[in-house]
Order: C-alpha cells, then sequence, then structure tokens
RNA sequence: GCCCCGGUGGUGGAAUUGGUAGACACGCAGGACUUAAAAUCCUGUGACCCGCAACGGUCGUAACGGUUCAACUCCGUUCCGGGGCACCA
C-alpha cells in the first residue's frame, strides 16, 4: 500500500468540507486563539510559490492550538479594492468587480488546493457593499469624533460643540495652527455662521478634508500617500510624483504619534519592526525658541526656532528658514531681495526628486539678522532648501560645530565657526556629540552637553522667550483617491461644507460607470457621473488601507448587519494572538490598523487597544533564475541559426583569448568562420536569456523540453564534455518576465499538498528572506513516504494495531518526538 | 552616512545563567536488492594526521585579539551578508 497522496487529500478535503471541521463558533468555553494572516491583494497572475510561505505557517500554527484545545479562528478574505484592477479596466474595459472576481475565483481554487484548514464562512471581500457599509460606518466615526488632548482619546465631536459655546476654545488647541482662525471665545463662536462654524469643526476632526499639498501623481491620476511614495516616484510603477495643491480628506494619525510609540511596548513585534514605525513616527524633544529679528523692515519682531540641541546656543552662527515661508519677505534687505526672490524662484523649480537625489549647498542671505537672547550675538538669518518647511517652524538655529549640515552650509558660504566644544572640533568635520564639556559658551559653560540641555530649556522658559516642545516627522494621512475603484465616501457637500449621511443611507454603493478616465480638475471617474455630481456626493474614494484598517475585526462578526462587529464577540476574540504577514507593510497598513483600533477603543465600541499581540513578518521568497547563453555571429554568420552555449564555455567566450581549442571545433561545427576571426573581429554577439525555472533541474537544462520552444534544426547547442547544458543562475525577484515563477499546483499535483507544504517550511526560518529552489522537494517528499511505511507497509499493508504500547515502544515514540 | 539584525558541515539547522560543537533532517558516497534502473534498506559523511584495525591525535562555529580552568556563547576591533532610514535640526 503506497503513499498515494492523491488519494488521501483528496478525501480528507472533502470530507473537512462535508463536515464543515474548520467551522469555528463565537461561542465556546475553549480558550480563544486567533490567528490570522496578511489577507491578499486577488491580482491577475495568481499565486506563486512565495506566496503560501505565511498563509502555511500560520496554517501549521492554527491546527496546533487547535489540538492543543484552543478555539481558533483562522480565517481568509481579499483585500480587493485598489489600482491594478482599475488600471486592467481602463486597459481592457472590463469592469474591477469582474475582474476581481475572476482573481478570487483563481485565488480561492489555489488556495484549496494547498489544504488550508480557514473558516471559509467568514470570508470577507473588501469590494462587498456588505463590507465596506462598515468602512463608511468607521469613516464617519472619525468624522464625527476629535481627539481630546487633555483626556488623550477621541471623542465625539458634540462635545467639543458644547464646549465652545460654552467657553469657546481656549481649552482645545486647533490642531492645525495654520487655519486662518485659531482660538475664539465663546461669544464668537455663537456669532459665527453654520458655514465657519463647521470648517472650524473640520480643523478638528479625526477625518477631515482640506487643502493641501500632496503627493500628486500625474501617470496614475491620483495622490499618494507618504509611505507608497519611494524617493519621489510612486511606489507602484515608479512614475513621477510632484507636491500638488488639492482638496484632500486626511486622517489625523498625528494626534495618535504617541499612543502609537507607546503601543509598541506593548506588543510582541520584531526589533527592526518597531525601529521601522518609531522611525516612522520620529518623535524628537526639544525646544521652540524665539530670536529678537533686527532686520531693515522691521516689520517681525521675532523668529521661532526648533531645536532638540538648546544646549549647543552658544556656538550659534547662523540661522536657516525654509524658502517657503513667508516670513522671508518681512526681513529681507532691499540690498539681498533680488537674490532672495531669484533663489526662491529656483527652489521652486527643483522637484522633490531633484532635491532628494543631489543634495547640493545652496542658499542666500536674507540681509537681517537674529539676536542671541543669552550674549547678544548678532547672527546672520539665510534661507536654504536644506530647512523642511513642514517640520517644526521651518526655521533652525545652525550650529556648524555640532552639526554637519551646517558645518558644510558655514564652509561653502565662509560663515565663521565658532567652537563650543573644545579639542572635540577638529575643524574638519562637525561633531554631534552630547558627551563634550561645553567652552565659551557663556552660563552654561564646563556642563557636560547632555545636562545643559534640560538647563537652557528651563532657562528659555523662564525668560519666557521659548517652551519645552515635542515634534514628530510623522504627517496626516492623506485619505482619498481621485479614482473609481474604492470605497466612495459617505459624505454630501452644501454650500462648500461636508455633511455626513446618515447612517441609514449606508453603504452608498458605488455606481457603475463606463469610462474609469480622471473627472475634471483633478477630481476622479466619480465626477463624471450626473446623478452623483447632482447629489453633490464626495466624488474621492478611498485609498486601499481603508478596507485593510479593520477587517480583522470584521472576520470576527462576519454576517452582522446591526453592526461591524458585535462588541460581545469583539470582546471574545480580541486581539488577534499571531499575524503573519510581510514587512512591506510596516509603516501603512500596520500603522493605519493600529491607529483605527484605538479611535474604534477610545469611542468605546471595541474593548482593547492595539490589534494585534504578535507578529512575525515572513521572508520573501525569491526567484533562482536560470539563463541559457545565445550566441549570434553578427558578421557572415549563419543566418537563421541559433547557437546556446552551456555554462563553462560561455564564460570562456567572454575571455576570447583563453578559448580552449576544442571550443573552437565546436564552433566550426555550428558557427561558420573561423576562430581567428572570431577572436579578431569580436562580431559576436553572447546574450543571457532568461530560461523557465520549470524545465532545468538545478542547473541542468532539460535540453528536450527547451528544443520544443524552438525549431529543432535552428537550434544549436554547445554542451560540456558530459553532454549536459549547464544554465547559470540568479537570484532575482519572482516575476513572470524572468521566467522564475512557480507555480504551487504544479508542485502539489506532482508531490501533493502535504509535501508541498513541508518543503515550504523546511526552506529556512520563516522570517528569512531565501531564494525558492525546487530541488530539495524530492528528500521532502521520500520523508513523507518513509513515515508512510511506518504505517502501511507495500507487500503487508496496514502494520499497525491497536493493542496496548509497550514501555519500550513508548521509549521509541518519545525519542522520535524529541 | 546613520540605525537594526545576522555569519556554525555540501544544505536547513541543533547546542548559549560559558561546560562533550555539529542533534535531527536533506543531500552526497559506498554497499545490499535488481538483467538494469527507480523505489527501498544498510553503512559512512566537518577538515587533516597516525595506523591492518580497535584506539587515538591536531585543527575547526566569518577573521584577529582579549577575559576565563573552560568561549559558537562574554568583551574589543575588522570583514562579509540582509533589512531599514536618509536633509526631520
Amino acid at each position: 500500500m503506497e503513499y498515494d497522496f492523491r488519494k488521501i487529500e483528496k478525501e480528507w478535503q472533502k470530507k473537512w468540507k462535508e463536515s464543515n471541521v474548520y467551522k469555528v463558533s463565537n461561542d465556546s468555553p475553549k480558550p480563544k486563539y486567533y490567528v490570522l494572516d496578511m489577507f491578499p491583494y486577488p491580482s491577475g497572475a495568481g499565486l506563486h510559490v512565495g506566496h503560501p510561505l505565511g498563509y502555511i505557517a500560520s496554517d501549521i500554527y492554527a491546527r496546533y492550538k487547535r489540538l492543543k484545545g484552543f478555539n481558533v479562528l483562522h480565517p481568509m478574505g481579499y483585500d480587493a479594492f485598489g489600482l491594478p484592477a482599475e488600471q486592467y479596466a481602463i486597459d481592457h474595459g472590463i469592469h474591477p468587480a469582474v475582474s476581481t472576481d475572476a482573481n478570487i475565483k483563481t485565488f480561492r481554487k489555489q488556495l484549496d488546493n494547498i489544504g488550508f484548514c480557514f473558516d471559509w464562512d467568514r470570508e470577507v471581500r473588501t469590494s462587498d457593499p456588505k463590507y465596506y457599509k462598515w468602512t463608511q460606518w468607521i469613516f464617519l466615526q472619525l468624522f464625527n469624533s476629535f481627539y481630546n488632548r487633555s483626556t488623550n482619546k477621541a471623542e465625539n465631536i458634540s462635545i467639543l460643540m458644547v464646549a465652545f459655546e460654552k467657553e469657546g476654545n481656549v481649552k482645545y488647541t486647533m490642531p492645525n495652527a495654520q487655519f486662518s482662525i485659531t482660538s475664539f471665545s465663546a461669544a464668537e463662536w455663537r456669532g459665527f455662521d453654520e458655514k465657519t462654524k463647521q470648517d472650524i469643526l473640520m480643523q478638528y476632526r479625526l477625518a477631515y478634508c482640506g487643502i493641501g499639498e500632496v503627493n500628486w501623481c500625474e501617470a496614475l491620476g491620483t495622490v499618494l500617500a507618504n509611505d507608497e511614495v519611494i524617493n519621489g516616484v510612486s511606489e507602484r510603477g515608479g512614475y513621477p510624483v510632484v507636491k500638488k495643491k488639492l482638496r484632500q480628506w486626511y486622517l489625523r494619525i498625528t494626534e495618535y504619534a504617541d499612543r502609537l510609540l507607546e503601543g509598541l511596548e506593548r506588543v510582541d513585534f520584531s526589533e527592526a519592526m518597531k525601529e521601522m514605525q518609531s522611525n516612522w513616527i520620529g518623535k524628537s524633544s526639544g525646544a521652540e525658541m524665539d530670536f529678537e529679528v533686527k532686520s531693515e523692515k522691521s516689520k517681525v519682531k521675532i523668529l521661532r526656532v526648533y531645536t532638540t540641541r538648546p544646549d549647543t546656543i552658544f556656538g550659534v552662527d547662523f540661522m536657516v528658514i525654509a524658502p517657503e515661508l513667508d516670513i522671508i519677505h518681512d526681513i529681507e534687505s532691499a540690498e539681498q531681495a533680488n537674490a532672495v526672490e531669484e533663489y526662491i524662484t529656483y527652489v521652486k523649480s527643483r522637484s522633490d526628486r531633484e532635491r532628494q537625489a543631489e543634495k547640493k549647498i545652496t542658499g542666500v542671505f536674507t540681509g537681517a539678522y537674529a539676536i542671541n537672547p543669552f550674549d547678544g550675538r548678532e547672527i546672520p538669518i539665510w534661507i536654504s532648501e536644506y530647512v523642511l518647511a513642514g517640520y517644526g517652524t521651518g526655521a533652525i538655529m545652525a550650529v556648524p560645530c555640532g552639526d554637519d549640515r551646517d558645518f558644510k552650509f558655514a564652509k561653502h558660504f565662509n560663515i565663521p565657526i565658532t567652537n563650543i566644544i573644545g579639542k572635540h572640533f577638529n575643524g574638519e568635520d562637525a561633531n554631534p556629540t552630547k558627551d563634550a564639556v561645553l567652552e565659551n559658551s557663556g552660563f552654561i559653560n564646563g556642563m557636560v552637553m547632555k545636562d545643559a540641555i534640560e538647563v537652557v530649556i528651563n532657562k528659555i522658559e523662564e525668560l519666557g522667550i521659548g517652551v519645552r516642545k515635542i515634534n514628530y516627522r510623522m504627517r496626516d494621512a492623506a485619505f482619498s483617491r481621485q479614482r473609481y475603484w474604492g470605497e466612495p465616501f459617505p459624505i454630501q457637500w452644501k454650500n462648500g461644507t461636508a455633511y455626513s449621511l446618515d447612517e441609514k443611507e449606508l453603504p452608498l454603493e458605488l455606481p457603475h460607470v463606463e469610462s474609469y478616465k480622471p473627472g475634471p480638475d483633478g477630481e476622479g471617474p466619480l465626477a463624471n457621473i450626473p446623478e452623483w455630481v447632482a447629489k453633490e456626493l464626495e466624488t474621492n474614494t478611498m485609498p486601499g488601507y481603508a478596507g485593510s484598517s479593520w477587517y480583522f475585526l470584521r472576520y470576527m462578526d462576519p454576517l452582522n448587519d446591526k453592526t461591524f462587529c458585535d462588541r460581545k464577540v469583539s470582546d471574545y476574540w480580541n486581539q488577534v494572538d499571531l499575524y503573519i504577514g510581510g514587512t512591506e507593510h510596516a509603516v501603512g497598513h500596520l500603522l493605519y490598523s493600529r491607529m483605527w483600533t484605538k479611535a474604534l477603543y477610545d469611542l468605546g465600541h471595541i474593548g482593547h487597544d492595539e490589534p494585534y499581540k504578535k507578529l512575525v513578518n515572513q521572508g520573501m521568497i525569491t526567484g533562482s533564475s536560470r539563463f541559457v547563453y545565445r550566441v549570434f555571429l553578427t558578421a557572415g554568420g549563419i543566418k537563421k541559426g541559433q547557437v546556446f552555449v552551456s555554462k563553462n564555455h560561455y564564460e570562456n567566450l567572454l575571455l576570447l583569448k583563453d578559448l580552449p581549442i576544442e571550443f573552437a571545433n565546436y564552433i566550426n561545427k555550428y558557427i561558420p568562420g573561423k576562430y581567428t576571426e572570431l577572436r579578431e573581429n569580436s562580431e559576436v554577439n553572447i546574450t543571457p536569456l532568461h530560461v523557465d525555472v520549470n524545465i532545468v533541474d538545478g542547473v541542468l537544462l532539460d535540453i528536450e523540453a527547451f528544443k520544443t520552444k524552438f525549431p529543432e534544426d535552428q537550434v544549436h547547442f554547445i554542451l560540456e564534455d558530459e553532454g549536459t547544458y549547464i544554465c547559470g543562475s540568479e537570484v532575482e525577484k519572482m516575476s513572470k518576465s524572468k521566467f522564475n515563477t512557480v507555480n504551487p499546483d504544479d508542485l502539489v499535483a506532482k508531490y501533493g499538498a502535504d509535501t508541498f507544504r513541508m518543503y515550504e517550511m523546511f526552506l529556512g526560518p520563516v522570517e528569512q528572506s531565501k531564494p525558492w529552489d525546487t530541488k530539495g522537494i524530492e528528500g521532502v517528499h521520500r520523508f513523507l513516504k518513509k513515515l508512510w511505511r511506518l504505517f502501511y507497509d507495500d507487500i503487508k499493508g496496514k502494520v499497525w494495531n491497536e493493542e496496548k504500547a509497550t514501555e519500550a515502544e513508548w521509549k521509541v515514540l518519545h525519542r522520535t518526538i524529541k
């Protein structure tokens, strides 16, 4: 009785299905355990062997926990809204809903093949109106909330309105300092018209609309979030991204910066992951500090800067303002005005991309001076593109002996450098140390720098010339896309004011469109639909991360049509105990879903404020590409023949002078022309070509299989001495164009799901990235056959019985397990 | 440039309050079975040395140095690989 995996697996999969064995109840006396995979985007390409790695790992763990007596929630679904489906629709005229549905069917079939123990009754699709009804509902929760900084949580906006009626906004600092009205009394509030009131409330909402500089990608026709832009180009497709001012929806994630940071201490994520997130949040503490300005116009009296190093105050040799700041025109001298104007024009001409790619040292003197409040020194005020308008106050105090950028700037423009750290500064490099003893530093002379920081902050607060201040690098997250294939906003505009739709009107369904072309003025395709526009409905749609920010909650209670997830149910399942997925979502999905969880927690909809207890990041499975080497003679050569040379010959060919005689003979066989000619003319073109890895065994090419792809008479081979063809190899990303993808279906068909699953796990640690190599799968398959034979002999059949095991047998068993 | 993680046989990896390095498995080699091959079973398998053999010896955890009776494990320096950040003051 041999190991007939096809029969075995088919039989069991059928049994599982019939008996609903993986159906999970929300009502169980067993302790719960929640194992979650990052749900896939159902792309048209289907699964390759890299995708199931994490699913297999989580599946094994889910089974383990189930056997250990836990009630295990292990669901699967689809992140079905997104750009590629829409792009495909534009190119092929197929509605995204149709192509997405077809893709999901393929995915499901492939997943079933591998024999996962998902509870498919809990499947979710983010593009399903029954699902996005609740995405819209949660959006409205955010829209109708503000962040109360004194209670440190999200609260309903009505609380704010009551407070405004009573006492204005004294107790509630407006998060947006740029807004035209930042403080008002109760009387003033009552005097405002409806539109002004709504505009003010918008400045507080956790989901808000505003005009902002956004990352606009012309090629994709949409706005992208910061984490979707890599080095000035779009993450998807690598298209140029420019800054553009547009009306946008945002999530006020900055209000959660501290809690997102603090929460990291309570979760089990890898250090690398935590670091990525905390870098992204980028908390820094220091002080804002005012400098008196001395300028011709004397319009502006104060320049406010942000610094993390108040201890270096006596080393300030110049100030720098970001070129975008309006204050520049109030302080520039008549003499410098032209130069300043010229410089601002130059900066405007530079794209973000250029600014990041070539970090040139540029800048111009404004003609104005700042006064150091501690020693009265006059400090020249410059403007330069290296200071960013969006961070801190957009102005800095420059300390060239301690900061590399300031140092280079000072050197470039010949600004004298004050040394406040003695021998720690060598005059050739800045030294950012905090451990030096201060010199030339007035009242903090002789102090160690890190101790002086506190002393100086206290002093400036005492003198009333500044405040202690914490800054974050993280910005509010752009939350709208000028696209079709996403959740519509449940928002209706009336006289330029956004109002939420009533809950009863949800879901606001995505209407059918004929064209996916963008609407006018940078608006999305929904702006082309007259009925939509007539109702003044929002024409933007939500970004891809909207649906994925809360899907782990919907799995708990997927069919509920009264609420997104019953509170009793979410209290039972609570946090995801084990979450498995790739690192690419470190600062996107993971941060957003953590924020949504915290907001839902604040508003009392769920009972926990961190969604994932433990996160494991599976490594990427890279492809191992194989190459054949094609030789063409470009002059007087063969007309239609192609010669494929094996690897060793290829390497020799690259070193023409080392070409062995035997090889010259080969060439004579297939290529007209003498070896010497070849050498002198070098009119030979050798091209490595990707060859389908599925017809290569290790590095040995299946020559017969290869020949089927080319007409026999046109293909010649120059083989190794043993008569084999050795391919070249290289590790690359797995992709169809590189012919290095391996389809799990083929492997499952050949070896069975158990072999395939075991082999994926055998490849190495889940967290590690590693190249796929089918070579070792035979060994795992043999191992499983051996295991099978422990129970069934090929001839004798069943070799086990139900007798009680002897002590010796128990020993063997446990030794084996160990 | 800065930050984080890692480096043990041909391969995946065992072994750390410092105490027999390489468990287990894959692969590979030799043998058995077979007309032959596959499958299967048995044996061997870090490198080197001595010996008919049993036994034994030397080296060995990226490299070098240090602490220790004792180092894969602790410390220092360097090299290599992977990942992240990159004008955030």
